[in-house]
DNA sequence: TATAATTTTAGAATAGTTCTAATATTCATA
DNA sequence: TATGAATATTAGAACTATTCTAAAATTATA
């Protein structure tokens, strides 16, 4: 797919998930929706657009991965540390988590269960369900 | 459990976790060790002590919890928020988390079971697994 | 009790994130 | 395609949670 192509495409995502498709958007998810899974962070995301010289700015960076989670087209993922992940995998899945380099990694979907759900206090329901394996 | 015996049976928790047993670290172990199962921050903490007459500063309590968890008198558990909470429920649980309320609550050991875990890249083992329930 | 090792602490420093408010862009409508 | 209203962007300030620093205090050991 070509650079416009692309940037339709986004623009064609950004719309049906109700964002208005501006042009660090479009940029921002063209740096991160291109088919594969991605964790990253606020930083990555800055480094990212700095590499591809889309020009931006840290709180353009924040309000755009925050935009996105909020309207689902990414999933905020935190650890055991004093920052966010944005995972671009929007399927059930779960994560591994290697403590000492830091690093996330999906479990394939599917693959793990959670079961034993106890019953929920009256009008609760579950919004999600997070497992996190330490390595 | 009086006063004095309750810091006496701080101070022998202490000892057995190769944790010197200081006044301060007896002290806040007597806020939070008294068999009731807490998720306290450090904030929490700091206003236990200040209600308690226990004169201590934020470094200390960081200091104090911090190195609780490390020994494993205390599990650190995150949520997505820029803050920790400690557990002091060491048994294997896990967690619903009240988005709203911003509150953590214990899932009773044993009710939930995580299976499918697939195979491990060799050379690594499970530190642990996490389950939060987001409510 | 003297000495060495460790701990405590106030305050400075750092990191991640959000806020502010001025400027710029986008969108709907004429 | 201009116009105006609504929304988005951004630099930098502000905020929050946490860690660091280094001097003073406490604790353990000889």
């Amino acid at each position: 797919m070509n650079t416009q192509d692309h940037n339709l495409n986004m623009s064609r995502i950004l719309t049906e998930y109700n964002i208005r498709p501006t042009t660090i958007r479009k940029n921002i998810a063209g740096l991160l929706f291109d088919g594969t899974d991605r964790h990253v962070s606020v930083d990555d995301v800055i480094e990212m657009a700095h590499a591809a010289n889309v020009k931006t700015s840290v709180a353009s960076v924040y309000n755009t991965l925050n935009r996105f989670a909020l309207a689902g087209l990414l999933r905020r993922v935190s650890v055991d540390l004093g920052r966010m992940f944005f995972d671009t995998n929007l399927s059930e899945h779960h994560h591994f988590y290697y403590e000492n380099e830091g690093r996330l990694e999906d479990i394939p979907h599917g693959l793990i269960k959670v079961s034993g759900l106890p019953k929920l206090p009256k009008g609760r329901a579950v919004k999600s369900i997070n497992v996190m394996v330490w390595l």
